[in-house]
DNA sequence: CGTTGCCTTGACGCCGGGGTCAACGTTTAG
DNA sequence: CTAAACGTTGACCCCGGCGTCAAGGCAACG
């Protein structure tokens, strides 16, 4: 099949196949006009690419699955060298997780704080009012 | 004082300032000479750009905080429009953390099922019978 | 007077994952 | 023969938050 289709099947754009092929990752045969010629094996090549792209990895981060398909294994993740990108995905996320919640409280409690101290006093101005707690309306 | 000496104790580079002042953030006066000129109220301006910046907040997001100091207001969050600028990251925060322990798990579990899977059989075609040739030397 | 060091504006680079032309070649249907 | 619908490479654009020159102005010191 060509570029066209190929990007149809796998649900992408050829611009994106093009990208795949300039990273290294999607190798293509030519056919004798110059056109771009790819297999079913190159389909589950962008079907792992994208499975793990939607999820967050970078493109980099897809590469041993790739080898790993391309060297016959029956799936990308059949090789140690994919299991370690696993691994590290997970420490990252961990790590990005932890972090975010760490932000998430951080932001909560300064958002407590500042909605106990807006209706007192939101403007130094209005001294006037803080003498008594008087709520005009 | 001006952008050098500001940058200094704000730990910040003069880029930064004069990007901020770009995006309408960071008024300067200007001196006879053209040089930006500033006050202590800057240096709290700056201040309150980067704690937010440091927890992840936007440069836009920060605007408000800003806008908030500008009007004279004791801090940046002493004004309604920061406080929903709060609400909104931490719905922001709250979702994105959810997909990524989404995700945290999904990569979880392929990693054990293909763990599972390597040390019983990582190439199919080696246990099932080596019917290739062999490597000659 | 020169040198050093601060300041000014302007403009390009970076990173990821492509989008979107442009300009041109090829194949196929009518 | 022409036009449509594919394909090719090359090159610029996007976003955010600056880093890093480049070329020049201005101030202070000796």
């Amino acid at each position: 099949m060509r570029i066209g289709e190929l990007a149809e099947r796998a649900g992408v754009s050829t611009r994106t196949l093009r990208y795949y092929e300039a990273r290294g990752l999607l190798p293509a045969r030519r056919s004798v006009n110059g056109y771009r010629v790819y297999g079913d094996d190159d389909l589950r090549l962008v079907e792992q690419i994208r499975t793990l792209q939607d999820v967050g990895f970078g493109l980099e981060e897809t590469r041993p699955f790739v080898e790993c398909l391309q060297a016959g294994h029956p799936a990308g993740d059949s090789c140690p060298a994919s299991l370690d990108v696993y691994r590290r995905k997970l420490a990252e996320l961990d790590v990005l997780i932890g972090e975010l919640q760490a932000v998430r409280e951080q932001v909560g409690a300064q958002l407590v704080r500042a909605e106990a101290e807006l209706p007192r006093g939101p403007e130094p101005l209005c001294e006037l009012g803080r003498a008594g707690q008087d709520e005009p309306g």
